[in-house]
DNA sequence: ACTATATTTCGTTATTTCCCTAAATAACGA
DNA sequence: TCGTTATTTAGGGAAATAACGAAATATAGT
């Protein structure tokens, strides 16, 4: 869970995941959207992945991306636990 | 809303904001149930304020925390917004 | 095997974050 | 005003993060 927060505090990997929820994308498509080098951006990637927020999967030369819904659902489930919302399962951390 | 989610990042100021939540505590009742020492609290609690996440009010010689729900909720709103669910706002950043 | 393309890893630098102790500030009561 | 309590500010060091260019890796096509 606090993966997924260190993940989302970042503008940019917030940008990605936003692409991202409208189709899956390549790294170098997602880079052609950013002014940022290609190796800065594959650290976000690797970030989102560490949190489990994206998914990966290599289609010849080109590695395609894709958010994982769940998880970001479960984030945003957790935050409304912290709100003391309904809807919100009990939570750690 | 960059600010939200830095301050979020830090597991011990989702833990204060959870226990805010019950109920508004002083900093010191507040630093009474962490091992970190009270200066290193107070910048978590500047970080928190600068989010808008909570606000304060003197009485006294004590200082009252409270969590501002609505920034909260917002912050779940955007969340949910990334992951395209309904009754998200439009959202920047 | 060689070349080209896509992406990541490596090594470096600069900035930021986190935590601490010590000192300063604010408000109270005697 | 003095002393005490509550909290913050200041200063500094260690560790984490973010960015880059150069080099490495993986795959496909020739």
């Amino acid at each position: 869970m606090s993966d997924v927060f260190d993940a989302l505090a970042h503008p940019v990997r917030r940008k990605i995941l936003k692409l991202l929820r409208k189709k899956p994308m390549s790294a170098g498509a997602i880079a052609d959207r950013f002014e940022i080098a290609k190796p800065t951006l594959s650290g976000h990637f690797a970030v989102l992945k560490a949190a489990d927020l994206v998914t990966s999967d290599r289609q010849g030369t080109t590695i395609i991306y894709r958010v994982n819904m769940s998880v970001l659902e479960e984030a945003a489930a957790g935050l409304m636990d912290l709100a003391g919302l309904r809807g919100a399962k009990e939570s750690k951390s």
